[in-house]
DNA sequence: GCTTGACCCTATAGCGGCTAGAACCTTCAT
DNA sequence: ATGAAGGTTCTAGCCGCTATAGGGTCAAGC
């Protein structure tokens, strides 16, 4: 245990690049625990833990800085879960209100597609849609 | 008809910001006619219809890019709808494939926000699923 | 003709979440 | 001692705008 893994590996472990995992470091998600005498990145099991609850949290949708707080929340026991719900909440208001966008634009794009049996441009009904 | 009119009336006329019409200038979807002997930009009806072309299509979730494309087969009565079939047909497609993501992304968010009822995150099941 | 104020100009930087590249340094096995 | 594999920082790019700074132009009223 508490054995000490580069960026490399750590990257391997997780399935993520290693310039993220930098971004992330930069974005005040990740920390080294420490650094080798060549300015190597070191990390342990508990830095493995944490970047899989940041893809977990990722993909969900949820933004960087939303991922922040829930670190944020993760690490104090004695937190509100209410403010855990509520982020979830608004990423779930997020996405229904993303989806309802999404299907309207497949049914116009649908129609738009559906509408033109023409051969040229001069008779195509897409164009004409989006000329009016 | 004919008649000239200013970024900032054509913005107006199209709910535009008039830095979006140089933005989309420099992206080269729409130039002005003409200038001013003092710089300023001049447009016609013509340009406030493709601007409003580009609306549309961008509405619709195209890319700059492929509405460039539309754009270009639209000037040319002769070129073959195929092409902007298989734009639109390609869009379909993405939004389908964004749509599925996203109807999974909320029964995921749906499931965990049921799941949590604890009053701290130290029975938070959100944070537990999070962190496995 | 001159001033005012609304409008316009270019250039640059920032957003989010990475990704790519250059130019260099470290580690480890041989 | 050497070479390959992997690490470092820094900078710039992607998309589609948006914001800011620091200036210039235009039309109307006096």
């Amino acid at each position: 245990m508490d054995a000490r893994i580069t960026i490399g590996q750590l990257a391997k472990a997780t399935d993520t690049k290693a310039v993220t995992i930098r971004y992330y470091e930069s974005a005040g998600l990740l920390s080294p625990v420490t650094r080798t005498q060549g300015g190597y990145r070191l990390y342990t099991d508990r830095e493995r833990d944490r970047l899989i609850f940041i893809k977990r949290a990722r993909h969900l949708g949820l933004s960087l800085e939303d991922v922040k707080s829930l670190l944020g929340l993760a690490d104090d026991e004695n937190a509100p879960c209410r403010q855990v719900d509520s982020i979830i909440h608004e990423q779930l208001e997020r996405v229904r209100s993303r989806l309802k966008d999404l299907q309207q634009l497949e049914r116009e794009l649908d129609r738009l597609e559906q509408c033109c049996q023409a051969d040229t441009v001069a008779d195509c009904k897409i164009i004409e849609s989006l000329s009016r």
